[in-house]
DNA sequence: CAAATATTCAATTGATTTATTGAATTATAG
DNA sequence: CTATAATTCAATAAATCAATTGAATATTTG
């Protein structure tokens, strides 16, 4: 048996994984596609792509195949392969965290309330879940609300909150979502919030980590 | 705030992670550190690459902060930053199998034994762990085996046990462990264990893994 | 069946990564 | 202080990756 060859081999599928994910964009691309479902089009107006470039990119994430595409009348809808696709991103993310100073960095510069209003965390959500003064805000766009939320949450796009803040009852103390920790929606809808009047605080993760912690979740 | 360079800043530092750990070579080296503190020249011979290929290798890892250098004597040492960067291999090849055929026809061609012969999985071995009639056996080399093993386990590396078969009972039940599921040491330990009336298996891990999942080793 | 739309494909260019080689650096031993 | 050994650095060529552009393909609509 050829020793070399065999792990030469198979690194190389490993590396394929690794490469595929590899990619500002494609890191960026995973991240919306763990929200659910999107096409070609919506993904590139999201990530700041031109179209053939998001098409691109996607087919590096299929070649991999970290995720499939499912073609419906004119579009194309990509979604992830498996949940462990953004378990890996999660775990970068992790690493980077621990290792990159860079990323603290990155984080102080632009979310500068993060320092000082502490995060409430997912274990932390789930023990308040049943409190009545509890309001649990979806700020992410309506229709990845609408593919899935976390159970009994509210949807207020952050682009509408301004308008709507009449909807919320100025006693009760809400904890605003997003799409993850690096998702800045909940950061700008606390501080709306805050500047308001209102008791928030924005929850660290996002709606896919609830998700794949198996944490109970609603589809409308 | 602005959104689009947030987002670009952040995921090229997540980038930068991915980007270290996505290359043949690197995982190969990864995976041989995982074992424990290794010099370059060791690293080098191990994974069949010149010394200054080894070492250009080690940088882009060090770079990344997965790696940490310590230096004695004219000898320079690698070791993991974290325990965090071999889970990120674990679930690189996790995915690996899960989406790419490739990799079920690679084990196939190369270690046709596997798909016969049931490996032992980190659990089954941890239930098992304490009955009287089985050797569980570190087939990697000495040093290895030296610089931390699975509580109780016994060491003859791969190369000797043609030699050193009388030192092991023949009615005893052996599993057999090496650096990790895809290492052929334990492979090859079985299948010649097998050959000579012994009953073995190999487990399906390696030591890392048991190390990584907080179980007893010991450290001679 | 032609026009319109979403996506992919193909070709080009520039940027980044990899491997190789030999020189430079650092530490030890005599 | 010199010789030796281990590692890193620097320079180069080859390979791969990324972004852009325009053409090609597939699907729907009229």
């Amino acid at each position: 048996m050829n020793h070399r060859a065999f792990k030469t081999e198979i690194n190389e599928q490993f590396a394929r994984i690794a490469k595929a994910i590899a990619n500002t964009h494609r890191l960026e691309l995973v991240d919306l596609l763990a929200q659910g479902e999107r096409s070609v089009e919506e993904l590139a107006n999201e990530a700041a792509l031109s179209i053939a470039n998001a098409s691109q990119h996607l087919q590096a994430l299929r070649e991999a195949h970290l995720i499939i595409a499912r073609k419906q009348g004119l579009r194309v809808y990509y979604r992830l392969a498996d949940p462990t696709v953004y378990q890996l991103v999660q775990l970068i993310r992790q690493i980077a965290e621990r290792q990159l100073a860079e990323v603290e960095r990155i984080i102080d510069t632009y979310l500068t309330e993060r320092k000082v209003l502490e995060p409430v965390t997912i274990n932390e959500l789930i023990s308040r879940l049943h409190e009545p003064g509890l309001i649990v805000l979806d700020v992410r766009p309506v229709l990845e609300y609408t593919q899935g939320h976390i159970a009994g949450a509210r949807s207020i796009p952050i682009d509408e909150i301004q308008q709507r803040l009449h909807e919320l009852p100025p006693d009760q103390e809400i904890v605003a979502y997003c799409r993850g920790a690096y998702c800045v929606f909940a950061d700008e809808a606390v501080q709306l919030l805050l500047s308001h009047g209102y008791q928030a605080r924005r929850m660290q993760q996002g709606y896919p980590d609830w998700k794949l912690a198996d944490l109970p979740t609603e589809t409308d």
